[in-house]
DNA sequence: CGTGTAAGGAATTCTGACACG
DNA sequence: CGTGTAAGGAATTCTGACACG
């Protein structure tokens, strides 16, 4: 709604040999967590994934929970609860600033 | 001196092939203006360029200087003194806020 | 000086599949 | 279920060099 660019965090540009390094995890490991829906790296015209670095954090805490052997269909609801929050969070920042505007209309002072 | 982390900014990660098509440069060009000092890539361990979200706006700053006809010599040189000029400034900053603190401990308010 | 291009080789990435468990 | 691996092919990247200007 502001900007038009998106950030550095979320531009998707690292390749999965990189996100593999950086992850620790293997390649194989990767593209079997976006077979089941924990991420989404973009595809470029001739099909190779390119990954942000929210995509990046991403897999670092899917790794974390595999750790702990939480199998992935568990891990996607978890972070689809934790989104959900998210946006809610986002929304309610919302509806108090525009409270805030508002209140300052009511006075007559825009 | 405070995170340790690099900021994703200036994290190398992107392989030559997705900075052309970020810069619209060709791979040939961005090649040379390492050759002429330019840009710094970093070098992974088989030899392969990884370049940060800072280089390629680097690159797109070159971009800009050529297509005026300078040549890479004198590229090299503006960019000398501007980032001569950015640790100037950070220099200065800090030379400020230690004087500030200084300013409290003499009030005697740490 | 700055850039294109063909050359040859090495490393990457992709998919679908079999293996193990 | 989650991950490794060999298979075959396509695309990437690298370097040094010749070309043009």
């Amino acid at each position: 709604m502001s900007s038009g660019e998106t950030s550095y965090r979320e531009r998707k540009v690292i390749s999965i040999g990189t996100v593999s390094e950086l992850t620790g995890l293997s390649v194989r490991q990767i593209r079997y967590y976006e077979e089941r829906k924990l991420v989404l790296p973009h595809r470029t015209n001739k099909g190779t994934r390119k990954y942000s670095f929210t995509d990046v954090e991403r897999l670092m805490e899917i790794a974390n929970h595999r750790e702990d052997g939480v199998q992935t269909a568990e891990i996607l609801k978890e972070m689809r609860k934790k989104e959900q929050r998210e946006l809610n969070k986002a929304g309610l920042k919302k509806q108090m600033l525009r409270g805030q505007i508002n209140a300052q209309f009511q006075r007559g002072r825009p």
